[in-house]
RNA sequence: CGGGGCGUAGCGCAGUCUGGUAGCGCACUAGACUGGGGGUCUAGUGGUCGUCGGUUCAAAUCCGGUCGCCCCGACCA
């Protein structure tokens, strides 16, 4: 295509609203526009890139054995009352009414609609396994939309949906669909991680994400450095440490601690390391009181809280309810004496020889506490949040701590919903069967945000060949002469092969055309200039940073069978091209 | 929902405290020069100052309501 007649509207400064990086670039760059908070439209560059990711997650998706399918966008709220989950899913689900007021809803996956498929034409055993996919545009109602396609309400997602005849079946389809993964994101030349996760409200017993690694992700991911373990910090288990012996000289006793309601200031008046003290975190699990310990340097993991305390919600409680309810002064809550109140504890606190905590009245503390000795009565749990150093729960290795974009997870599902919607069929035996199921989603329009994170330099994006709405521009210098034929005569050859070209027919200054191509992120820049007499250009790869003068005949052809290559995930060196 | 910030030309901003002709840079239009990293000059186009109401002779500016956006947290996958 000729830039002149295309629509890339770049921008010399980042709109004020976009923080992150790929959020700068998009909008930067010409490929989004917002609309409102958390939706985008997508300019021609966007598409083009967009549609890259699509159809490697199509042939992918294909090659796994699995069908693409299209489901409504809107749901009737029926559907959604029958698997159980309209009334629990909360605001996140946008839910609207048609002009006869019944309810219905923009579907933020598709679970319901695709066990009602199956339900309806699947009868028996002989037809599975059935692996039905789609790509689509899903509403999420975020509480907090951000990072422009980091986390959107309106985004593209692939979301497929396995169903088999037995555990054993849909293990397998589990792992073509792990695998699938794997090579998807290998061709889309990301650096990306596959880790255990939390199943969270899907449910189900088996679950991994796929991370890609980024400083800026969301997510925080830890990973073996001796075996194969990783895991996202809400997963990763920490293992049971056995009672420390008794380090503290006498008994537990109490002391006067005005005014150290935090860690931090106990530990100024006591000259002690967080690490010697019990942090108490105060919760309201399902309308009851909790309180959970962990070492005062520690994080809590709520998601291993959760779980511990077998509660359907969990939030932080508000101080003073905790207060009148419990009779325990927040700020000074400790874990012996306790009262009214549920108590857990992390492991680690188990391995702690002497340590501080609150005494459970205002302004004291206790200290010469011997968890092995004090707290015999309290349940011990895995409940803080893995870091960098903690032990390998596979292995004697130590874990690394990452930083991640999740753009893809799978689960095993069991029979969750297909027992909740009667999904059936007639097994071998001819007794009625639940399928069981599996679901696996890919945030496509994620993975352009991700995939920038991973990919950019002060100049702009430097996109994998893979997602490149572009693969080569030519760049004249000027737009007469020599340079012009040469540059025409280069751009007609490389669509004549199939590569994807732009030549930039503008009348802009080098400068302007140089820096649109750095900040748009073609892989391969041809710069046609004062050598076009000699028949030589200069070609610049994005990514490596590097440039070469090569002669223009026989380059279009080079070029195409290097591209060859680099599209299915490779990256473009200086060495293939010479 | 809690905390913080912001809404003035297509984009980025100043002006608001202390009320009095709406400004700057970029972009855009026309012409000339220029031509290897966002060039120069000349002449232009473009704004109900988010919105509703109040105070005032007079409101971008003061007061009240409201809508929207961004960031941190809570939440969620």
């Amino acid at each position: 295509m000729r830039i002149k007649s295309l629509h890339i509207p770049t921008l010399r400064e980042p709109p004020k609203d976009a923080e992150t990086v790929s959020h700068q670039l998009l909008v930067r760059a010409g490929y989004i526009r917002r609309l409102a908070a958390g939706i985008y439209s997508f300019l021609p560059l966007g598409v083009r890139a967009v549609e890259k990711v699509k159809r490697i997650v199509r042939e992918e998706m294909d090659r796994a054995g699995a069908q693409e399918v299209v489901m409504p966008a809107v749901i009737p709220a029926e559907l959604w009352i029958e698997s159980g989950r309209w009334p629990v899913y909360g605001p996140e689900l946008l839910r609207l009414k048609d002009r006869k007021q019944a309810e219905y809803c923009v579907g933020p996956t598709h679970e319901e609609v695709v066990v009602d498929l199956a339900r309806k034409d699947i009868r028996s055993y002989k037809q599975l396994p059935v692996n039905l996919y789609q790509i689509q545009t899903k509403f999420r109602d975020e509480i907090r939309p951000r990072a422009g396609l980091m986390r959107g309400r309106e985004f593209v997602m692939k979301d497929a949906y396995s169903f088999d005849a037995s555990i054993a079946g849909a293990h397998a389809s589990y792992k073509l669909m792990y695998d699938a993964y794997c090579c998807i994101f290998e061709r889309l030349g990301l650096v990306f991680r596959p880790v255990e996760a939390d199943t969270g409200n899907i449910g189900g017993s088996m679950s991994h994400e796929f991370q890609v690694l980024a400083d800026s992700g969301e997510d925080a991911i830890v990973a073996c450095d001796g075996c194969d373990f990783a895991a996202n910090v809400e997963k990763a288990p920490l293992a049971a440490q056995p009672f420390a012996p008794i380090g503290a000289t006498g008994p537990a006793r109490v002391i006067d601690t005005p005014g150290t309601k935090t860690i931090e200031s106990l530990c100024k008046l006591l000259g002690c390391r967080p690490d010697q003290t019990i942090k108490a975190v105060l919760y309201m699990a399902d309308d009851q009181a909790a309180v959970a310990f962990v070492r005062g340097d520690r994080e809590v993991n709520e998601i291993k809280v959760k779980k511990a305390l077998a509660c359907a919600n969990l939030h932080l409680a508000d101080a003073e309810w905790f207060a009148k309810t419990t009779g325990m002064p927040p700020g000074y809550v400790g874990a012996i004496g306790t009262t009214n109140v549920q108590v857990i504890a992390d492991f680690e606190i188990t391995a702690m020889p002497s340590a501080v905590c609150g005494a459970n009245a205002k302004q004291q503390h206790r200290v010469d506490v011997v968890p092995a000795r004090d707290m015999a009565d309290v349940a011990f749990a895995d409940l803080r949040m893995a870091i960098a150093g903690d032990p390998c729960p596979r292995c004697p290795g130590k874990l690394r701590a990452f930083r991640g974009i999740e753009v893809g997870h799978v689960f095993y599902l069991g029979q969750k919903y297909s027992k909740a919607m009667h999904a059936t069929f007639l097994a071998e035996d001819g007794k009625e069967q639940h399928f069981e199921m599996g679901c696996y989603g890919i945030g496509i329009t994620r993975i352009l945000a991700a995939a920038i994170e991973q990919n950019h330099d002060a100049r702009g994006i430097r996109w994998p060949v893979a997602i490149a709405p572009y693969e080569v521009a030519v760049l004249p210098m000027a737009l007469e002469g020599e340079q012009l034929t040469v540059a025409e005569e280069l751009y007609a050859a490389l669509l004549q092969v199939g590569v994807a070209a732009v030549i930039d027919d503008r009348d802009e200054r080098p400068g302007v055309k140089f820096n649109d191509a750095d900040l748009i992120g073609y892989p391969i820049q041809i710069v046609v200039g004062k050598r076009a007499g000699e028949r030589v250009v200069e070609v610049k790869l994005r990514h490596a940073g590097v440039k070469l003068e090569l002669s223009v005949d026989g380059l279009a052809d080079k070029l195409a069978r290097v591209m060859v290559t680099c599209r299915l995930g490779p990256a473009l060196t200086a060495e293939a091209l010479s």
